[in-house]
DNA sequence: CTAGGGTTAG
């Protein structure tokens, strides 16, 4: 076999383009495809009447008939021609009456397989090949397991073909301790060297998660075939390992193996993986040349492929191609891409963007007369969380009561999720549980949930109940638990927790762990100490963490080590616009007008000009977004004249404003009038109060962090409405209630 | 009597 590049992702991913370019269906010998033939298939009647009235009739006359019935999964021809046969006693010849078993199978009547089955005179290994072939593809592969268990009973031997269908049962039991007996099997009977059965055991192993063993027994094939490459790039790919996968791909090119249309569509999901939009192309164009790009997985494939990459209007015209042949799976493909464009979106213009036109997608898909399924139900829920929309999300949850879509696990875990994301914990405690089984998943969703809510005693609660349950948490369940501990200022039990998740669980912590840990140091203002956890982490510390130090040491008037970290800081060049602002308000108010101008010349480099302060929100299916100061809703006169009426009443209840540096540019322009600034979070809580009944809560979206004064704002807003506002912006959600935020007054700077 | 592909949650 050609050697596998050993060479790192980016630069097998250049170096691969030159060779995909050379690339054409006569480079690798492709036969084209050759189109496929309407069948003709005679109803039962026609068929018997091709058969006559003739009692002697020979076995090799019902074979090609019992052949279309397969062909056709025709399962009431294939009776007819049964009883013919009982007739006319051309059943008892065995090989007739095996293939006959073998029909049924194929036809998924698995009842009728084992009733012919028992009644079999001679059982011999082709029948209980079709037995356990049988099951094994109709979703019952349990009784496979079984039936080759009386296989071996009986006394009768296996063939490469038996072990093949059982191999393929323990794949879809994920049983990997069955299926390395079934291994011993092969070994025992010296099958090995048989292509199917290396390609049926490579299957096994990347079906119960083992990677490594599923290569070495591709490794093993000596003649491999499409499907030996086909097998081994899926697994690299649904293992989470794209890079090898695109390798792999890279060398059976270089074979005389030719892809075909399972491999380049398994192919183009490893390409969306890793967002290789100029690989997938040339692959999209590979399926042309090929002849393949009519197959409908194919399709699918290119047109996630150009979703994940941002292309939406490619996409859209794949879509638009497909016409009556869109199925829900394309559908599902369409929301699922534009739900990842979500959480891919550099700003949050795009990600709403996206969001809007899946809910838009789903709507046209629901008036196709399609209906949805898991996929659909969970795509969309994590849309309506993302874009914090309520009124959708409680639709949808809904539609799953109505379909029975509830009861599946993942669907459970999103509801859990948005309602979370809405503000809404009480019914994500709800949705929990009521949910038939949990996972750890659904676990993590309701722990995290706690903890966005500040509410880190029921968080560390409800994370012990999950290990109680015996559940194992994961690497995103301890972020939950460790942010718990760092809103409630909780550092033994973080410490504990952090030492919990490495020795106990084997755990290795990730920035994410890191950064909770940072956080409960700087809220308790031990910045030393926060230093010094920093010395023991095993790779440098990103933007995110820096920012939290510049933050704290800010907030605790320590400007030596907030100077050290914000120069840190600045050698990473965040990406972030907001990360300039926090470093620009504490240069500024320490008179370092060097620094400033620096900063300033960094944010222009990274063109990160223009800060637009936009808050998003949902009243009666209809979007308003408002900006800084926004006169343009007609509403404006009443808008403005209720926060002034509130804030005024603020005041009197003690809201003092802070002396804060304003530095996007419409506070600057507001500044230069000297006019007074309200920032878009309370247009459009303004809005929300005037526009829905008295005891709705608010729900607003915004693109920026809540500044300190509005934080402040919101919460005498919140006693003097006897509302209960929610605010999710770049960091975190509030949910203020009653003069109080669930953030503890740390998510504002 | 074999073997392989597209969409889902934290």
């Amino acid at each position: 076999m050609a050697s596998i590049p050993s060479i790192s992702v980016t630069a097998t991913l250049n170096k691969l383009e030159p060779d995909l370019k050379k690339l054409s269906p006569a480079s690798i010998g492709f036969d084209k495809s050759i189109p496929h033939q309407e069948l003709r298939c005679p109803e039962p009647q026609e068929a018997l009447s091709v058969l006559g009235e003739c009692t002697t009739i020979e076995t090799a006359t019902y074979v090609p008939l019992l052949q279309e019935c397969i062909d056709r999964r025709s399962v009431s021809n294939a009776r007819a021609l049964h009883a013919h046969a009982v007739k006319t006693g051309a059943d008892r010849d065995p090989f007739l009456s095996t293939f006959l078993v073998n029909v049924y199978a194929k036809c998924a009547s698995m009842a009728r397989a084992r009733a012919l089955f028992d009644e079999l005179p001679h059982r011999n290994i082709v029948a209980w090949t079709s037995m356990i072939t049988g099951y094994a593809h109709n979703s019952q592969p349990d009784l496979a397991v079984s039936v080759f268990v009386e296989l071996l009973d009986s006394g009768v031997y296996p063939t490469n073909y038996t072990l093949g269908a059982v191999l393929s049962a323990c794949s879809s039991l994920h049983s990997l301790k069955l299926g390395e007996q079934i291994h011993g099997f092969v070994i025992k009977y010296r099958v090995e060297s048989d292509t199917s059965m290396g390609n049926s055991l490579c299957t096994l192993y990347s079906k119960c998660g083992d990677l490594e063993s599923a290569v070495k027994a591709f490794r093993r094939i000596p003649d491999k075939n499409v499907i030996s490459w086909t097998t081994v790039i899926t697994a690299c790919g649904s293992n989470g390992d794209a890079e090898m996968a695109l390798k792999l791909f890279v060398a059976m090119l270089w074979t005389d193996c030719a892809p075909n249309e399972f491999t380049l569509t398994s192919v183009l999901s490893s390409c969306c993986v890793v967002q290789a939009l100029g690989l997938g192309e040339q692959v999209h164009s590979m399926c042309v040349k090929l002849g393949c790009d009519s197959s409908l997985p194919v399709r699918n494939s290119i047109m996630y492929l150009y979703m994940k990459c941002g292309k939406i209007g490619e996409a859209r015209r794949i879509f638009n191609e497909m016409g009556t042949t869109v199925r829900l799976i394309t559908w599902n493909a369409m929301i699922a891409g534009l739900a990842q464009m979500m959480d891919n979106a550099s700003d949050e213009f795009l990600a709403r963007r996206s969001g809007m036109e899946a809910l838009k997608i789903f709507l046209e898909l629901n008036r196709s007369g399609t209906k949805p399924d898991l996929f659909s139900f969970s795509s969309m829920l994590s849309i309506c969380s993302r874009l914090v929309v309520l009124e959708q999300g409680e639709q949808i949850h809904a539609q799953t009561i109505k379909t029975g879509f509830l009861s599946d696990i993942v669907v459970g875990s999103a509801l859990v999720n948005m309602y979370n994301k809405c503000g809404s914990i009480e019914n994500a405690c709800k949705a929990f549980v009521e949910m038939p089984t949990r996972t750890m998943i659904s676990w993590t969703s309701m722990i995290t949930g706690y903890s966005q809510h500040g509410r880190s005693r029921e968080a560390l609660q409800l994370f012990e109940e999950m290990r109680l349950a015996g559940v194992r948490p994961n690497q995103i369940t301890f972020v939950g638990v460790l942010s718990a501990c760092s809103h409630a200022g909780m550092l033994d039990e973080a410490k504990a927790y952090f030492k919990m998740m490495k020795n106990e669980y084997g755990i290795k912590p990730v920035m994410d762990h890191y950064a909770c840990m940072v956080d409960i140091f700087v809220r308790l203002g031990r910045l030393g100490e926060a230093f010094d956890f920093m010395e023991g982490m095993e790779f440098e510390p990103n933007e995110v963490i820096w920012s939290i130090l510049v933050a704290g040491c800010r907030s605790h008037g320590n400007m030596e080590l907030g100077f050290r970290a914000a120069e840190k800081l600045l050698e990473l060049k965040p990406k972030d616009a907001e990360t300039y602002v926090l470093l620009l308000n504490m240069y500024i108010s320490a008179g370092r007008w060097q620094e400033v101008s620096k900063v300033r010349k960094l944010m222009k480099e990274e063109r990160l000009g223009g800060l637009k302060d936009w808050s998003w929100i949902n009243v009666k299916d209809r979007v308003f977004a408002f900006r800084a100061d926004d006169h343009s809703h007609p509403q404006s006169p009443d808008m403005y004249a209720l926060l002034e009426n509130l804030l005024e009443k603020a005041r009197g209840l003690g809201y003092v404003a802070h002396g804060e540096l304003e530095v996007a540019e419409e506070e600057e322009k507001a500044k230069m009038f000297g006019v007074s600034v309200h920032h878009s979070e309370r247009l459009a809580i303004a809005f929300g109060l005037l526009n829905t009944h008295d005891c709705a809560p608010v729900r607003v979206v915004k693109n920026m962090s809540v500044c300190r004064n509005c934080h402040d704002c919101v919460k005498f807003v919140s006693i003097l409405t006897r509302r209960e506002i929610i605010i999710k912006d770049s960091k975190r959600l509030h949910r203020f209630r009653d003069g109080r935020c669930s953030c503890g007054d740390f998510g504002a700077f």
